[in-house]
DNA sequence: TTAATAATATACCGATTGGTATATTATTTT
DNA sequence: AAAATAATATACCAATCGGTATATTATTAA
């Protein structure tokens, strides 16, 4: 790894919990270079501009958060223990992601809204790919016998999904995690009469 | 009326939509004045700073919205039918939003996120009042023997609500009302299975 | 109609913004 | 060790930021 390439990738480590923590706009040149001790000279000449930065950023705190998942996930087989499994990781959400500086979904998905920009594009292409594992796994479930065939897993994946970040929002909002501990309880419900055969 | 009073109030209604959209920090005063055709003079002799204007922006935004609902609901008298009603509401609220500049809660829950302003205190405010005024309908419902009376009000209220938030953020973010639809019609199966007597 | 007051416009402030051209310093190759 | 190259630091740019002091213009009161 050249010089140049762990700069980079120290420079995005130190700006990616704070781009998600105060925003694409509302995080300066000058944070970073505060929080890197580097000098702007360092940043653009290892990034085209800010945008550049931002993605690449964005990319590593989903990067971190969906390893955070799959770590997860990589120690049980059946797709009933993988839904419980995420209902899991979300009810201890808020402190783990207290360290990406939020939710990085959230954050950027409202923060990027309307905005052409490749912030936007990614972020829809992150939660369409998220919606694609859960929605795999329930169809791992129907396949299975463990899950009722008559689910529409796509539609169960998305269902789940907005139940999930619904509560991110509440909790970050209100400051409690007594939000996502209900709605993940709520899940928990949804899956044992719902989605369970 | 005096003129101070009608400029404020027009101030504020041009002003509203754009900080919704654009968020606080990313709104200049500079855009405000080119909406409005108003100078900083005719501005900041009728607010104190940008945050005292962002704030009543905000609380005109949720007027707005609660009178949106409200409209609605006093045409309904049962509990099941509010219910409904809410259901109808936000299956249409891409569109009615939009003339908001978005949701306000959602915005502004996420654009002041951990910064102790005057902004952040009041969404918290808000988003407990509407989460007393649903739980109100519930318990309604549960004295009337419409709803089940081992329902716990208020929880199934923030469920309901986080329910709401997290389909707006999906609709707005993918830029496509189906998640809210779908999420409203997830929502009416729970009153018909969950919650109604 | 003039004097007093309320309201808005204008011109400016220092600070900060993202970005760049160039000088300097490390590192690698010869 | 010297030369070439890669990487970082420094100094600067025009533009914009939120905010203010003051001049000007409407409106109201006498």
């Amino acid at each position: 790894m050249t010089k140049s390439e762990e700069t980079k990738k120290y420079i995005i480590q130190i700006a990616a919990p704070i781009f998600n923590k105060y925003g694409y706009a509302a995080t300066s040149m000058s944070q970073l270079t505060n929080a890197t001790k580097l000098t702007k000279g360092a940043i653009y000449g290892n990034f085209k501009n800010k945008e550049e930065l931002a993605v690449k950023a964005f990319r590593y705190n989903i990067k971190l958060l969906m390893q955070g998942i799959k770590d997860q996930l990589s120690e049980v087989h059946t797709s009933l223990q993988k839904l419980q499994t995420i209902v899991h990781f979300y009810k201890d959400y808020y402190e783990y992601s207290k360290k990406l500086g939020g939710c990085p979904i959230l954050n950027v998905g409202v923060d990027a809204n309307n905005k052409n920009d490749l912030l936007s594009e990614n972020v829809k292409i992150i939660i369409n790919r998220f919606h694609d594992d859960i929605a795999e796994i329930i169809q791992e479930g129907i396949n299975n016998n463990e899950l009722k065939e008559t689910l529409h897993a796509k539609e169960w994946a998305i269902k789940i999904d907005s139940l999930i970040q619904g509560a991110i929002f509440m909790t970050y909002t209100m400051n409690d995690d007594k939000y996502l501990v209900l709605a993940m309880n709520q899940l928990q419900d949804i899956i044992d009469n719902q989605l369970k055969k």
